[in-house]
DNA sequence: CCGCGTCAAGTTCAT
DNA sequence: ATGAACTTGACGCGG
């Protein structure tokens, strides 16, 4: 079992992940940028590292523009000594990473052309992670798309434009349960067609359930059998609601008795656990920590005290957060 | 240095 | 109609 959290990391220095805007975007601009960023990645790994984090979404900016016609830097040649750095110290750590396209990446699209920057957008994806020379199990997280009214068709849809994309894509995409649209029980009939791995993501399937009477851990155990060996172990996503008023918004921090009722919850805990969460690696650590019955209180602190003055002068909203739950876990643990 | 309008991109839903 | 939400705030201009 391993914990994670997605793109950025909170508390450290020179792991921003920069963006480019287009007015901006030229060759060399193109490439200082991917260095920065790539040098981001290696401070966040080497962070994982050090707090024994095995899992990691990497930032689909990593490459600024990647997928955009602008974008006509080969950077796989010319970044090729930073992506197999990255790529051996990825193995040598054996951190798991995925990737994650944006809501603009959707294959099922009633529009060509849309269909047409997706599909670039997935092999970008996947050449990135070919390029670092990561295991068949660093995976491309999709959402399955829109329904343009019309869900069978959508899902029809979506079937046809997988099975056109080339193997190289196939073999590292797997697709996740949505909060609006496709539910859990869609995205398993999905699978059922054609064998892709489903992430299933909490959060979506409170916001948006099947009509099935499966829970949570039902829905976990079921969908554990779309992940074959080769796809590594089954992946979900594990995020809360900001409040009740937002409650597809994902909450600044992970809820410490939550997410423990949810742990001990879990049938089989051979699974890994993506958190989706503002304050990051914060939470990773905490939840990860949650887990370990080992851990000692002194542990906690220090892990805290190293980022407390930057987060307070930051955001004191999430300073008092995490310092409330940091409290529940010293109950948790005496 | 700070505030805030804007940023490549699609779709849905609440207001 | 508009804006917010999503995998994610950061960029950059004007003051």
């Amino acid at each position: 079992m391993a914990i994670g959290y997605a793109c950025l990391n909170i508390g450290n220095y020179d792991t921003k992940i920069q963006t480019l805007r287009l007015n901006k975007a030229t060759k060399e601009t193109i490439i200082d940028v991917s260095k920065l960023n790539l040098k981001a990645l290696i401070k966040i790994l080497e962070y994982n590292q050090e707090n024994d984090i095995k899992l990691f979404r990497i930032s689909s900016d990593i490459i600024p523009l990647a997928s955009h016609e602008v974008n006509k830097v080969k950077w796989w040649e010319v970044l090729k000594p930073e992506l197999d750095y990255i790529g051996n110290m990825i193995r040598e750590n054996g951190i798991r990473v995925s990737m994650h396209p944006g809501q603009y990446t959707v294959i099922n699209s009633n529009d060509e052309n849309v269909v047409n920057r997706s599909i670039k957008d997935l092999i970008y994806h996947q050449k990135f992670l070919d390029s670092l020379g990561v295991g068949d199990e660093c995976k491309i997280i999709l959402h399955v798309g829109g329904k343009y009214g019309d869900k069978e068709t959508a899902i029809n849809r979506f079937v046809y434009n997988y099975n056109n994309l080339e193997s190289d894509v196939k073999k590292r995409l797997v697709i996740e349960n949505d909060d609006k649209t496709f539910n859990a029980s869609d995205v398993l009939r999905i699978h059922n067609e054609i064998g892709v791995p489903v992430v299933f993501d909490v959060l979506h399937d409170k916001v948006n359930p099947s009509s099935e009477k499966y829970d949570t851990y039902e829905w976990i155990e079921i969908l554990k059998k779309t992940w074959k060996k080769t796809d590594g172990k089954q992946k979900i996503h594990y995020s809360e609601s900001k409040n009740e008023k937002e409650k597809r918004s994902h909450s600044d921090y992970i809820n410490s008795d939550s997410f423990l009722k949810f742990y001990n919850n879990l049938n089989d805990k051979d699974v890994d656990i993506m958190l989706e969460v503002k304050d990051k690696n914060l939470s990773a650590v905490k939840c990860k920590n949650l887990t370990d019955n080992s851990l000692k209180i002194g542990d906690l602190e220090r892990e805290w005290s190293k980022y407390k003055y930057y987060v307070l002068s930051k955001n004191s909203n999430i300073y008092n957060e995490i310092r409330n739950q940091l409290k529940d876990k010293e109950n948790l643990i005496l």
